[in-house]
DNA sequence: TTGTAAGCGTTATCAC
DNA sequence: GTGATAACGCTTACAA
């Protein structure tokens, strides 16, 4: 496949490179009318199409940001991804996306690789050990973004659920619907991950305030796979809890097996109520109440501090920037 | 952000650039070891890395192939693009996901983009009325693979599904549990979208085959939002079906939603199967009976066949290659 | 208004 | 064993 170069198209309309070039970035402000047509007859005829990767070195700007997701099976990593590549888009941005499987080794992987590749800046789901990598592209001004999970040591702006507010929804929820003993299963909080510590403290932090036992038996950050087993033993308790808070999508699922498989009427035997919106919560029977992510303007955002840093904009807030979550009333509690 | 170039690390190990390139291809067969000790003290001190764009424009080839999918709202779509991404970057191969959102020009549009950015070869899950692009890529031999859907005029490889066993699958699981009016819903037909057309028309080969009447009624490919009414119509009839075939991921939450909304209990009222073996359809209650596609298997095969055409390899099938679905029996049916 | 030439950071050829 | 030097396809001063 042999492709057709500026020079070809060039020769073609008896004009230089340069000139091919202007008229490719629509400089024809001095361009004779006819060379113009000349350009544009050779180009159409030749079916050019401009090298990007050379236009890329010259530039020393891609056009090109990567995601890296830390988990992309949780269905809020997926769509914000689509939102961000939507935006994106729309300023001419390519998104190559990848996921570290919770591995901070590939996510260093990814880094480098993208890194290699160029890429204008880097939108990540950090997975927190990776400290000095951050700080070392930080440092370098590199243009970066967190998303969902905040770094302790690390100066990046960061687009986050506003995960007290978010638990504090949930309990009223659970409290306003005459709930007692209520609990709230995550996944495993080992690596203190952000949302995960957050939602747990911030359950807690609400039932005080609602008057709620904390009963530290239903609160947990279970380890993948673990979670019926911990499911099996919270309902063996002398007095179960009348509701579950799921920390997010796939713990959802994992309650709603282990309902179902124990014949757990709901919401009679065992309210719930989940942070994270996802699809299947309104299709479900019954209905489950939900605590949403305001996923749109979460990605829309990212995507714009992210071109800001891109663009050279240095006034940007280096903080921590929480986005409300909002109540999904349904039938689960 | 200052980027350290081939040149500082040369000009610090006290070699010229051809030897510190040399170095990176791992071509030390003559190269003396102090020589080498020099070059990678220089690499590690100025933490140089390597270039991918200006190598990308030297060698012609940008270890990066384009996916673009006609619609990223099924599940199906992210599951295979994850798989094709797993494949490819064991190859060190890097992906860059496009949405055509069923839109043909977006599609060409993304087309364009990505052989612009010089991508070494394209997944196309195809729209079906852009032949002529695909065509054009194809006589200038550009790896193309395509997934999902064939397109009838041109030869290129294509992943698919079985669909004709697969609908023979769901027929037999439907006679076999004693139904008799049943239906298949698939979304909207108009442009003889492959999967559609198939699993309707291999529906009503297996009702044939099973004996079981095929009543046009309940065959329906629905325009997106029309299902509901569409679903309606078909329980205001005299006789309603007793089971139905969900023609895919979207399609089955919409008979759920309405199933729930009209109080029919699932099988009793309305039996269901649906093609695509979607996770919540373990988790729902009761758990629904599904037609898996060997999705790994696609994305494998897919990746692996891009690759083989990239890498030049001239006598790859043109054919459509079919994967066999599994019946995944649960309580829906 | 258009052309010339240098340069972006690599790799490849061949000379030393 | 190592180093000049010329590409790769494009942009951009600056010259004409």
């Amino acid at each position: 496949m042999k492709r057709v170069t500026m020079a070809d198209v060039a020769q073609k309309a008896n004009v230089s490179k340069s000139t091919v070039s202007q008229f490719l970035n629509q400089r024809y402000e001095f361009m004779g009318v006819k060379t113009k047509q000349r350009i544009e007859k050779a180009i159409e005829e030749l079916g050019y199409q401009p090298n990007m990767i050379a236009r890329s070195l010259k530039q020393k700007s891609s056009t090109t940001v990567g995601v890296i997701v830390a988990n992309i099976s949780h269905e809020f990593s997926t769509r914000i991804i689509q939102v961000i590549e939507h935006s994106l888009h729309q300023l001419n941005y390519h998104v190559i996306v990848c996921n570290a499987e919770d591995n901070p080794e590939k996510e260093k992987k990814y880094i480098d690789m993208l890194l290699a590749k160029q890429v204008d800046g880097l939108i990540i789901f950090p997975t927190s050990t990776n400290v000095n990598v951050y700080n070392e592209l930080n440092v370098q001004d590199f243009p970066l973004v967190f998303i969902d999970r905040f770094v302790p040591e690390v100066e990046v702006p960061t687009i986050m659920l506003d995960n007290k507010q978010a638990l504090c929804l949930a309990v009223k929820e659970l409290d306003r619907a005459g709930y007692e003993r209520v609990g709230i299963l995550t996944n495993s909080t080992i690596f203190n991950v952000a949302p995960r510590v957050e939602r747990i403290e911030g359950f807690k932090q609400a039932c005080r305030k609602y008057g709620l036992p904390v009963d530290e038996t239903f609160i947990r950050g279970v380890e993948t796979g673990k979670m019926t087993e911990e499911l099996r033993g919270i309902f063996q308790s002398h007095e179960p809890p009348e509701a579950l808070v799921a920390g997010n999508d796939l713990v959802l699922m994992d309650i709603l097996k282990y309902a179902r498989d124990h014949h757990l009427r709901i919401p009679d035997d065992l309210a719930i109520i989940a942070v994270d919106d996802v699809s299947f919560s309104s299709i479900y029977n019954p209905a489950i109440t939900t605590i949403a992510q305001p996923i749109e303007k979460m990605g829309e955002k990212a995507s714009e501090i992210l071109i800001e840093k891109i663009l050279g904009n240095k006034n940007i807030e280096k903080d921590i920037i929480r986005f409300p979550a909002a109540l999904v009333k349904r039938s689960s509690c």
